[in-house]
This record gives C-alpha cells, structure tokens and sequence, in this order.
DNA sequence: CCATTAAGTCACCGGGCGTTGACTAGCGGC
DNA sequence: GCCGCTAGTCAACGCCCGGTGACTTAATGG
C-alpha cells in the first residue's frame, strides 16, 4: 500500500501554492459548483479546512485561480502573422490540460452559479477584452475583436460539450484551416472580414 | 392582498404542462445546478413534490425540457439568402426571454454539472448539429455548420459572460454586420469563407 | 532536549438540496 | 348525498456542501 507515501513537509507557502494549482486544474475541468473544497484538499493531500484557512472561501479561492491565470496574453505575443493558425490548432487540437487557454475554460464552465459568472465577467473584462482589443487595433478594434474572441470561445464550447468534434482527422485538419483564415482576418481588418459588398462601413 | 387569487383548476396535464414551461424558462436563465425544483414549482404555484412526482427526478425533468426545445429548426426554415442576417441579429440584439435559441442557451448553461451536459451532448447532437449540417449542405459541410455554430455560440456565451457587449449601438450594429457576413459566408460555403490566398485546401 | 509556534487535522454545525410517504381536498358516478 | 379516486400538500428524511473552533503534530531556536 502506499500510505502516507509523502508525508509533505510542512511548508506554508508551497502547500498554499499547491492548493492555487489543484484549483486551478479542477475549475478548468469541472463547474465552479462541482468543484468542491474537499475535491481540491484531496487533489493536494490536505484536509478541506486548510483551504478555507488559506484562501478565505471558496469564491475567494476562484478569484485568486482567476488572477493566476495568464489570459491568453502569450497568444498575442507571437508573431502576429500566425495568429489564427496558432489560436486555431490550440482550440481545436490541443489537449485540455495545455496551459494556455485554461483561462478561456474557466471561463466557460462559470456560465453557471451567478456568484462565479459575476467575478468571471469583472476579471475577463479587465484581463482579456480589453487588453486583446488593443493589441488587435485599427478600424473597429473592439468589434473584431469580440468577433475573433467569440469564434474561439464558441469552437471551445462545443469541444467541451460535444466531447470532441464527432468529424475526422481531415474534417478537423480543414476546420482548424477555416478558422484560421476567418481569425486572420479579423484581427488583420480584412475588408469586413470576407469579400465587402460596400454596404457595410468600407473605410477604416 | 393577492393571496390565491388563481387556485388553479385541477388538471394534471395542464398543471404538467406548465412544470415543464417553467422549468425551460428557468433553465434558460440560470444553470442547472442553480435551479431548484422548489423555484420551478414556486414560479407554477405548486407544491414541489409535485414536480418530483410528475417527472420523476430532476434529471428527467430537465431532459423533458431539452425535448421540448425546438432547437433552431425555424431560424433553418426562412430565407436562406438571408440565414447570416437573421441570426446574426437574433443573437446578438433579440431578447433573451424571446424563444427561438432558448435551446441554445440550455446548451450553454449546462457546461455545469457533467450530469447536464451529458444529456445535453446526446440531445444536441441528435436533434441539432445533424440536421444543421444537412442543411448547410455542400462541400464539407459538418466543417462548416460547427464552424457557423461555434460563432453562435460564442456570441451567445460573450452576452451571457459579458452581460451585455460593452459596446455602443453603433458597434453593436457593425459587429451584427460582420458576423452576418462570416455565418453566411460559411453556410454558402463562399471560397473558405474569406479571400482565399490559395494556401488552404483550394478547391471544394 | 525541551518549549514555543506555526502547519495541519478533526469533529461538527447550519443550511439547502432532491426526494418520499402519509395526508388533505376537490371532483365524477351511483 | 355520499364514495372513491386522484390532484395536490405537508413534513420530514438523508445527503452533501462550505465554513469554524478546538485539537494535534512537526519543525525550530535557545
């Protein structure tokens, strides 16, 4: 049996760390309501009340994971060219424990439990929206980039909820292609991101 | 005072009907998780052991609410010269207690409680990505219908998440614009849904 | 080597949930 | 005008949750 395999030196600040990730992890992959304290305690090999000693309560708990996530911001950090391929493939391929878009599937699952939607609203708007729609710029900015934001989130929603895209290697490959165009496009300012027949805002 | 102003005829497929109309309601607004069987009888004005007693348990309950969703078939049903516009709008501008993608916001409340979405997968993909794809027709056309669908709902989840876009009428009015373009561009099956450079799969 | 202090545990509370079995009240048939 | 049947109610159960105060145990400094 392995028991007490690691009976975890006693460390404050590296326990408290421990529990950010284990919480970090489980609301990626689980509801803020199926999430529990004794879930994210057992993940760590704690007892549940530590959790609540450290981090307060448990929306305390989800507004410290918020703020420890990078949101997305080293997906605009690389070259701008590649930007709807590079988001495309990491929706569609990567697998969920990735790093990168965890902020985006925290995000999803708080669209339950009006307590964490409210902090979720506060922290996206703040950490991702505004800070995507200045890093997109030109004509309309905010626009393109709501558009460009809800492409992604929506290609995760329905990997999340279809469990996978229920095509094949080759459907995949060419959706992930599409999408890489349509993104492109939007953050380039594209003429209206497809072929403008003139009736809609031409100019930059 | 108002006390028992309706005692409400005894009728128990009336009074099952309306369980089930209020329980869509809720479930449109709030998340599983977050819905209780005594509001659901509260907003009918029943006792809630009744709603227990007529459909069994919640589970059942609420996958009679996704049965009784026509998911999407009437936005299908119009002009479909005009499908990119008309949804555009519906989702971006309509009402959320307006009725044509109340099942689409179930969808997006149930990324809660693997319990929800499980039955949600099943019913979705029955009753709504496959007659979407069928209907988008063409070349690759699962390809883009979850492409088309992945916008939506993305939209969907920006309000929800967002509470609104944040935005003024003006660009309110631009974004419908553009996204209309990119739905209808997809489900025309328009080449790659922008200006295709050639590089990606060139050809239907 | 022991006292002190912080790290971690344990038992337990109050509350809300879904669900159940016993009960009450309204309606149709004789 | 009573009877039986069923729509609907009531009280309660068991369960699990988040959170708290009292306790135990390990590390540390003198």
């Amino acid at each position: 049996m392995f028991c007490h395999v690691a009976p975890r030196p006693r460390n404050a600040e590296a326990t408290r760390a421990a529990i950010l990730n284990a919480a970090r992890e489980r609301f990626a992959r689980e509801s803020y309501d199926d999430v529990g304290m004794r879930d994210i305690a057992g993940d760590v090999g704690v007892d549940a009340a530590l959790v609540s000693r450290y981090f307060g309560s448990k929306e305390d708990l989800f507004e410290a994971v918020l703020d420890s996530c990078d949101n997305g911001a080293d997906l605009m950090a690389g070259d701008r060219s590649t930007f709807g391929r590079r988001v495309a493939r990491e929706v569609i391929f990567q697998a969920k424990s990735e790093s990168k878009l965890k902020g985006l599937l925290i995000l999803l699952r708080s669209i339950s439990s009006t307590k964490a939607m409210e902090l979720v609203q506060r922290s996206a708007n703040r950490r991702f929206y505004g800070p995507f729609a200045e890093w997109v710029g030109g004509h309309d900015a905010p626009v393109r980039a709501r558009l460009a934001a809800a492409l992604i989130k929506g290609m995760a929603v329905t990997r999340e909820v279809t469990g996978g895209y229920g095509m094949d290697a080759g459907q995949c490959e060419r959706m992930a292609d599409q999408m890489a165009v349509i993104l492109q496009d939007l953050i380039d300012g594209e003429p209206a991101a497809a072929q403008d027949d003139g009736k809609l805002s031409p100019a930059a």
